[in-house]
DNA sequence: CGTGTTCGTTAGAAGTTATAACTAGAGATG
DNA sequence: CATCTCTAGTTATAACTTCTAACGAACACG
C-alpha cells in the first residue's frame, strides 16, 4: 500500500533524482541567486525535458522550500559536529563563518531577505531550535562574571525560545548576542558591503567575537 | 536641442509618470517582495497597457536599480535630517529602526540578499558614504575613554572608507560597530526570526545600543 | 508472464520581459 | 495660426517562464 519502503528500487531511484535536481538547483542559486533558479534550466542540464521535474517536486516553491530545509539542516549539523568535537563558542563562530563563506547564497537562503507572506514550515523551526540548542550548550559552558541587566531579566521572563534548556540568563543573553552580532558582520561581508572599504572582514569578525567573549555587561 | 530643460512640460509629465510607476512598484514590493514585482501588473494598475512602461524604464532591472538608489537616498536623508536636528548616536539608531520598520522590504533592498553578479552603480556607493559620513559625525562627538585595540590599529591603517573624515580610530570602530550590530538585530527582527521567541525585539535593540555606547573595548 | 503503477514525453495554457511597427496626439516651430 | 516633428501609447510578436493534461513506454510486482 503506497507505504514508501526506503529500500524499494523505485524509491531509491526517486531519491537519487531528487538529490540530483537539488544539486543542479544549488549550482544555479550559487551562480545567480534564488530568483534566477529555473526549473527548465535544471531539466535541460539533466538532459530531461521540462515538466519531468514535476514528478519530483510539486512546484518551484516546494523545491526552494526543500533547499531552505537542507540549508537549515546543514547549519545545524555543522554546529553539532563542531560542538561534539569539542568546539567552544569561538569554535562555533568560526564554524559558522566557514560555513557561510562556503556558499553565501545558502546562508542568505536562511538569513537573507524574506518573502513578505512566507511562513517557514514547522520542521525548519524545529531545526532552528536545534541550532539554538547547540549554541546554548556552548554558551552555558562560559562563566558569567558580569552583573545582571534589565534585558537579562526580560529574557529570564521570556525564555520559552530556549525550549527547556537550563541556561542562565547570562547564557541566554550571550547566545542571542552571538547570533545577532556575528550575523551582523557576516551578512554585511557576504553581501559585499565591506568591499572597497579597505579593512579585513576576518579581523572585524574576530574583533566582534572577542568583544562578545570579554564583555562585561 | 534635446537638452532636458527641467521645466519642459514633456519632462515634467515624464518625471511624474516615472514617479507614479515607482509608487506602484513600491507597493508591490512591500506586499510580496522584489521577485513579485511585475511591470505588467504595474501597468495594469495604472490603466495602461504593458510595453508603455518601457518608455520610462529600459528594463525591469533598471527600475529596481532606481528603487535601490531611492532607498539609499531615503536612508541618507533620514540620517542627515536626524543629525542636523540634533540627534546623537542614539537618535540615529532609533531613526534607523523607525525607517526600517516603516518599510522592511526597502531596508532589505539595501541590506538584504544580494544578487551574485550585481554591482551597485557608482552613485549608490556615493550615497552610501554619505550615510557613513553622518554616522562618523555622530560617533566623533562621543568621548572614547577606552584603550586601543589591535583592530583599531588595523582600522587606522585602512581608513580610506572614511573618505577623509577626521575621525579617531575609536570613532571609526564605533561607527562600524553601530552598523554591524544594529544591522544584526534589525535584519533578524525584520526577517521575522524573532517571532515566537517571546522577548521584545525593541528591548534587544535598545540593549545592543546601550552595550554599544557603554563599551570598554 | 500479465498487470498496474510510474516515469517521461509532447502539447498547450497562462503568465512574464522585452522588441518592433504603427497611430494618434501633443509640443515646438515657422 | 498652420504645419511639422517627435513622442507616448497602442497592438502584435518572440522568447522565455511555471505548470497542467493526456499519452506512451518502461519497469516492478504478484
Amino acid at each position: 500500500m503506497g507505504e514508501p519502503d526506503p529500500k524499494s528500487p523505485r524509491e531509491r531511484y526517486r531519491a537519487q533524482v531528487r538529490a540530483e535536481i537539488k544539486e543542479h538547483a544549488w549550482k544555479q542559486i550559487a551562480a545567480a541567486g534564488v530568483p534566477a533558479l529555473s526549473l527548465n534550466a535544471v531539466a535541460k542540464q539533466m538532459g530531461v525535458s521540462g515538466p519531468a521535474l514535476y514528478r519530483y517536486f510539486a512546484s518551484r516553491d516546494e523545491l526552494i522550500t526543500e533547499l531552505i530545509r537542507d540549508a537549515y539542516q546543514s547549519l545545524a549539523d555543522t554546529f553539532r559536529v563542531a560542538f561534539v568535537a569539542g568546539a567552544d563558542v569561538t569554535g562555533l563562530a568560526h564554524a559558522l563563518r566557514d560555513w557561510a563563506l562556503e556558499d553565501p547564497q545558502r546562508y542568505f537562503l536562511i538569513y537573507g531577505t524574506p518573502a513578505p507572506g512566507y511562513h517557514a514550515p514547522e520542521d525548519t523551526t524545529r531545526i532552528s531550535s536545534q541550532i539554538m540548542a547547540t549554541l546554548l550548550d556552548a554558551c552555558a559552558a562560559l562563566a558569567s562574571d558580569s552583573p545582571a541587566t534589565p534585558f537579562r531579566a526580560h529574557l529570564q521572563e521570556h525564555r520559552d525560545w530556549a525550549d527547556g534548556h537550563p541556561a542562565t540568563p547570562a547564557a541566554l543573553r550571550r547566545a542571542l548576542t552571538f547570533w545577532t552580532r556575528l550575523h551582523g558582520v557576516l551578512s554585511l561581508e557576504l553581501a559585499g558591503h565591506f568591499t572597497g572599504m579597505g579593512f579585513d572582514p576576518a579581523l572585524l569578525f574576530a574583533a566582534e567575537l572577542d568583544d562578545l567573549l570579554t564583555q562585561r555587561a
